[in-house]
RNA sequence: GUUUCGGUAGCUCAGCUGGAUAGAGCAUUCGCCUUCUAAGCGAACGGUCGGGGGUUCGAAUCCCUCCCGAAACGCCA
């Protein structure tokens, strides 16, 4: 029920000879100030079509309108402030919450579609950094996002499991490397043969023929290069599951770049049967200048294809085998130009669904100001911020509630959704610099404030006897306090259909703290367990704000405990 | 140099399709635990919304221009 709408309806029934409904519906705003009551209707365009002041115009229109959810009307000005039926709407609102409890919010949007999502995609041999957080908690809660509005998220890990990095590693395994030490750490040690690679290479280039060398072995199946292959990336997708565990994410697919190896040759014969593909200095192009792109590369001169190949058969095998509604790529910013080519490609191929394709970038992440380069080692790893941020919370609770049952799950579950709400709380494409500090934080906008809202919600709800509330006589609630809450509570859906156009987590997150703030603020002022008129509605009040935010941060990739 | 993002309080950021006195959090100072978890609530302090033009009844929001920062810019992914 949008009473919004309701209210644009009203005016409708009075102006319909001047503006549509959709027209007032748009004018109508939310006031930012509480005394401006809870919908206003701005006059001033009005005044073109009556040619009278606003102000005046406002004034007989307010005389005109009435309807039993507006409680109060005022004019201010050139404003019709409404003041809604607290009453009337909270008992419309609670009742649907506590009704469909998580699945509030939830619309028919995408009739059930499929859409891949491209996410997290770490490099094997290579440890999870904070870069790579981003794309996979994005990509989580995208994935829940849609399904919220009725699609059907497919969660690919396209791993970077193929490329030249691989001849390197060999060939520093060859040369440094012992069993061993790989098998007890084995990403830890291949990062180190990768680093130290690099360093001696820059005095001896004849290292780098060797990489060179190994990878040309590998591609041509070579059995050795082919096991030390196979045996890095099953190391590290061992290593890899610890940390996906840890954020309670799974895939619906691990198909990484190399399982596209025998399906480029079929992207350069499709390209090639539509005559868009051209020679230019000894490599293979797509000439993109209509598009104000540069050429798309697709091989090189010594023959060999490119991750632009490799994305073209990946987005075509995609098509071919989900027959999706839209495809997702979620993927730092700075790749933008490759996913324009890649579109743009595609709409060569004269295929019609790359409308349906979409690249979802977000911002850097840097370290005292510096990208962060695994080359170099400079790397925040994943895991030592989830173990920091774990091991501040199991502080945390000794400190504040040391005879709490089950406190190291609890402070897993605080660590990480502090990191996890961290990253989601703000615009995707902000850049960040990374400070532990700043990460692992539990007062203020944090996710720990949010559980921690909760978990006192959820005190009362024990303390009443009930572990949730289904239906009760009257859900009618007058004080301010409330009202903000349940007004909240009725924006959810609209919350929803805004993250989902805008595919941004973020928005949800504001809605979390938003929510949380104003419960807050009820549970300092208004006693629930006291007896009152009004109890059964405040139990319903904080049964449905347990459900809201448990679904929030169910959307974001972080848990609820019911204690803490 | 070209293109794309960004510049709002000391710091980190909100500000939905232009609307009434620009909002949070952190930090600082102060107040509130004999009542539902103080990871909380309240108050104070803090702003030429990068500069300058323009459109509009009205601009942090739209357009132009300049300044500053970041990223991308054919044989890496």
């Amino acid at each position: 029920m949008d009473y919004k709408q309701q209210i644009a309806e009203t005016i409708y029934s009075v102006l319909n000879e001047h503006l549509t409904l959709e027209d007032i519906y748009l004018l109508l705003e939310k006031p930012k100030h509480a005394e401006h009551g809870d919908v206003a209707f701005p006059a001033f365009q009005l005044a073109k079509v009556f040619r009278k002041n606003p102000a005046h115009i406002a004034q007989e229109l307010a005389e005109d309108i009435s309807s039993p959810l507006i409680s109060k009307k005022q004019v201010v000005g050139p404003y019709i402030n409404f003041f809604l039926n607290k009453e009337s709407v909270s008992q419309g609102v609670l009742s649907e919450v506590v009704a469909e409890k998580g699945n509030y919010g939830h619309l028919s949007i995408g009739n059930g579609g499929n859409v891949p999502i491209d996410m997290s995609s770490p490099n094997i041999a290579k440890p999870m950094s904070m870069g790579h957080l981003r794309s996979t908690v994005i990509g989580n809660a995208l994935s829940h996002i849609l399904e919220k509005v009725d699609f059907k998220p497919i969660r690919i890990n396209h791993l970077g499991d193929w490329g030249t990095q691989f001849g390197k590693l060999i060939t520093a395994y060859k040369k440094w490397g012992n069993e061993e030490a790989v098998r007890a750490e084995p990403i830890k040690e291949l990062l180190a043969l990768y680093v130290k690679f690099h360093e001696v290479a820059e005095n001896d280039p004849t290292l780098e023929d060797d990489g060179r060398l190994w990878f040309k072995k590998l591609e041509d199946g070579n059995e050795e290069a082919v096991e030390l292959w196979k045996w890095f990336r099953e190391e590290s997708l061992k290593e890899f599951k610890k940390v996906y565990d840890r954020l309670n994410i799974s895939f619906d697919s691990l198909s990484g770049e190399a399982f596209y190896n025998d399906k480029m040759d079929q992207v350069v014969d499709l390209l090639n049967e539509k005559e868009l593909l051209t020679m230019d200095r000894g490599a293979y192009i797509v000439d993109l200048e209509k598009y104000d792109l540069n050429p798309a590369l697709i091989k090189k001169s010594d023959g060999a294809t490119l991750y632009m190949t490799r994305d073209l058969a990946a987005a075509l095998y995609r098509k071919k085998n989900y027959d999706f509604a839209q495809s997702l790529y979620v993927v730092g910013q700075e790749q933008s130009n490759h996913f324009k080519q890649l579109i743009a490609v595609l709409k060569e191929l004269g295929l019609d669904w790359s409308d349906d394709v979409h690249h979802i970038p977000f911002g850097l992440i840097t370290k005292d100001g510096k990208k962060l380069s695994t080359r170099k080692g400079k790397v925040v790893l994943l895991e030592d911020v989830l173990n920091e941020a774990s091991a501040q919370a199991l502080k945390q609770i000794e400190d504040k509630n040391p005879n709490l049952p089950d406190k190291e799950r609890v402070a897993e579950q605080v660590g990480v959704g502090a990191v996890v709400f961290h990253d989601l709380k703000n615009d995707r494409l902000n850049n960040f610099d990374f400070t532990i500090e700043e990460v692992v934080q539990f007062e203020g906008e944090t996710g720990p404030y949010v559980q921690y809202t909760r978990a006192r919600a959820m005190s009362i709800l024990n303390k009443a006897g009930v572990t949730t509330v289904e239906s009760a006589n009257s859900l009618a609630l007058t004080d301010d306090y409330s009202w903000e809450v349940v007004k909240l509570l009725h924006d959810y859906p609209h919350t929803i259909r805004r993250a989902y156009e805008n595919f941004e987590p973020s928005i949800i997150a504001k809605h979390a703290i938003t929510l949380a703030q104003a419960f807050n603020r009820f549970y300092a002022n208004v006693r629930v367990l006291d007896a009152h008129p009004e109890k059964e509605a405040r139990l319903a009040l904080v049964s449905a704000v347990t459900d809201i935010l448990k679904e929030d941060l169910r959307i974001l990739g972080v848990e609820s405990p019911d204690e803490m």
